[in-house]
DNA sequence: ATGCTTATTGCAAGATTTTTCCGGGAATGC
DNA sequence: GCATTCCCGGAAAAATCTTGCAATAAGCAT
């Protein structure tokens, strides 16, 4: 069995023209039925597969979507990279695209590492998360008109680009008033200094429920740290648990915070729930096995990444349509980290 | 400042051809230095970046490695999946290499879709997981002469192709010796159906340091299941704590099966470690959250990834060097699974 | 027959870079 | 001063596919 390596081989078996055979592929309707089913016939025969970086540019589109990746050493990959990149990877294949991705590396900006990647056109699109206040980046893939949307968003209502964001807002708001149903009054908040927006749309949801009850013996304790400084997460942990008014409910803003600080009450003797109550945002696999359960949000990642995928192979087949927004609420699972506030 | 978006843009600016600029950029000493130094500052100021697609057309590399992903759905992906595509990526990065994530169909032949794959010239090379016994896929990329290097290997004593593995045959070795000298007697290897030589090491570790006693009171359980049959692997571990001659001892092939074991053991009132002991295989996260935490072998996934990505780089720059590997020795995590045989 | 559509296919020009081959100028040795 | 060597840089080909436009063939009405 003879091999075809290139186009042209297969279109002089074929006794066709090059085009005629690149069209015929790419079943093209100017091409005759029959003709196509020819060409498809051969090309399966001798085993050809056209050469993607010749396809890429000749038409101007790599096939290749990019996700970038920022570099930070052992074991503080996010807990759900796999699954998201999975998913991602699963929506783009449907179409033939496949997902790049690319190396933020530690020191130098991320801005000028997606600028290049965009300039040297090796992508046709981009999924951005991490989103922060005024991200330079959106800003630079609306001017450069590279197809791309963002898991998370920069203000409550955006409509300059397409983004998918879980409702951090409606969720710290609900947990807020499971526990205040549950007798708490002594409120804290563990988060993050990092300006992610994420951040800011869960705190802005614990403080408009807190402030909707106008109850005067409510309090609120907030406390941040650098999210990969072990040293300064510890600092705040303990700052969030010291002092004989410390809080009976931590809302904390990633699971990850919510274990680390549910493994130093236990530690000090604070128990949970008995003590504490402490909810999370992510279930991230840990959070359901830790004793007790840690009682958390679920964002369902893989979801998230399948409409993200769906959206932007959408935008780059179609890059004038208006933009799209997803507003996906997150799904509060119960577990045992939470319970009624102990008596005064 | 204008924008110079073509190589012959940049060398028309210049008053260079484009062959002068193309060869200062890629530092051929046939170019006087001052020259490169002068397109090099050019090429910053003007913003150009080569485009990948005419590169890898005319060069014959893509400047991508390959890595398959088996789709197998919503929560399903390894949970070190992130943490290793992280590390490739990083270690690519400093040779200007992205990783491309291709998703393997979930029906449908992975070695079809791997030799797509590498006759479309999209990869220079590819990092290959989950090695089986007699894996094609090693067949085919030896024989289309591509770059590749596996995590895992085929036999014991591979010197065709360049691999990196954990040394689970020492690991289950270690393990036997550890709980034999804490009185066990009763053995159970709980593993998986998958015909992935991992499990066949681990194994063939186990059985070799149980036989090497030969001590007539020893016994040895073994069961496996599915991978991925949540059902299947409930009926093993069932079977595995069946009877009243149940094992005292148990080594899991991965820490997923050693933490539903666990949980299955306590939820039938048997406890760990004082009525069995059980040790994993990885350590992901969860092993260190749950209670008793987990005893397990760290294999440090993003190093074997960092090495791996070195490895494949070296190979795609001299393809003919010999053939290199590289075995790691697992660290056993010493946590609360485990502890002394229970009295008869 | 003639002319007009319509349906198919082919030609040639890109798309952008790398690479091979080669000419010309400068330096070197005698 | 002449031949030889050494560098440097230019012209053109090569890599493979897509695409706009031209061309041919076939079909049909007049």
């Amino acid at each position: 069995m003879p091999k075809a390596n290139s186009l042209s081989d297969l279109a002089r078996h074929l006794g066709l023209s090059p085009a005629t055979v690149s069209r015929a592929l790419a079943q093209h309707d100017a091409i005759a039925l029959t003709t196509r089913k020819r060409v498809a016939d051969a090309a399966r025969e001798l085993g050809y597969v056209p050469n993607r970086a010749a396809q890429a540019l000749a038409s101007g589109r790599s096939g290749f979507v990019g996700f970038l990746l920022p570099m930070r050493g052992r074991g503080l990959a996010d807990p759900f990279l796999g699954e998201f990149v999975s998913a991602l990877t699963e929506g783009f294949a449907a179409k033939d695209v496949e997902l790049l991705l690319s190396a933020v590396p530690r020191e130098g900006s991320e801005l000028r590492h997606l600028e290049h990647l965009v300039t040297s056109a090796r992508v046709d699109g981009i999924v951005l998360s991490r989103i922060e206040q005024d991200d330079a980046r959106v800003a630079l893939l609306r001017e450069r008109e590279l197809p791309f949307v963002t898991h998370g968003r920069i203000g409550p209502d955006e409509t300059g680009y397409s983004w998918l964001d879980t409702d951090g807002e409606a969720a710290f708001a609900e947990a807020f008033d499971l526990l205040y149903d549950l007798g708490h009054r002594r409120f804290g908040l563990l988060s993050i200094d990092d300006p992610l927006t994420f951040r800011t749309a869960r705190a802005a949801g614990l403080r408009g429920a807190f402030a909707a009850k106008g109850d005067p013996s409510l309090s609120l304790r907030q406390v941040s740290c650098a999210r990969y400084d072990s040293a300064g997460r510890a600092r705040a942990i303990a700052d969030m648990l010291a002092g004989p008014d410390r809080p009976t409910a931590v809302l904390a803003i990633a699971d990850g915070l919510a274990l680390e600080l549910m493994a130093a009450a236990q530690g000090q003797g604070v128990s949970v729930p008995q003590d504490i109550s402490v909810i999370g945002f992510d279930n991230i696999p840990s959070a359901g096995h830790v004793t007790p359960g840690l009682t958390t949000f679920d964002a369902s990642i893989a979801d998230c990444a399948t409409e993200l995928s769906a959206m932007l192979l959408a935008r780059i087949a179609a890059p004038d349509m208006p933009h799209e927004s997803r507003l996906l609420r997150p799904q509060l699972v119960l577990r045992q980290s939470h319970g009624e506030a102990p008596q005064a």
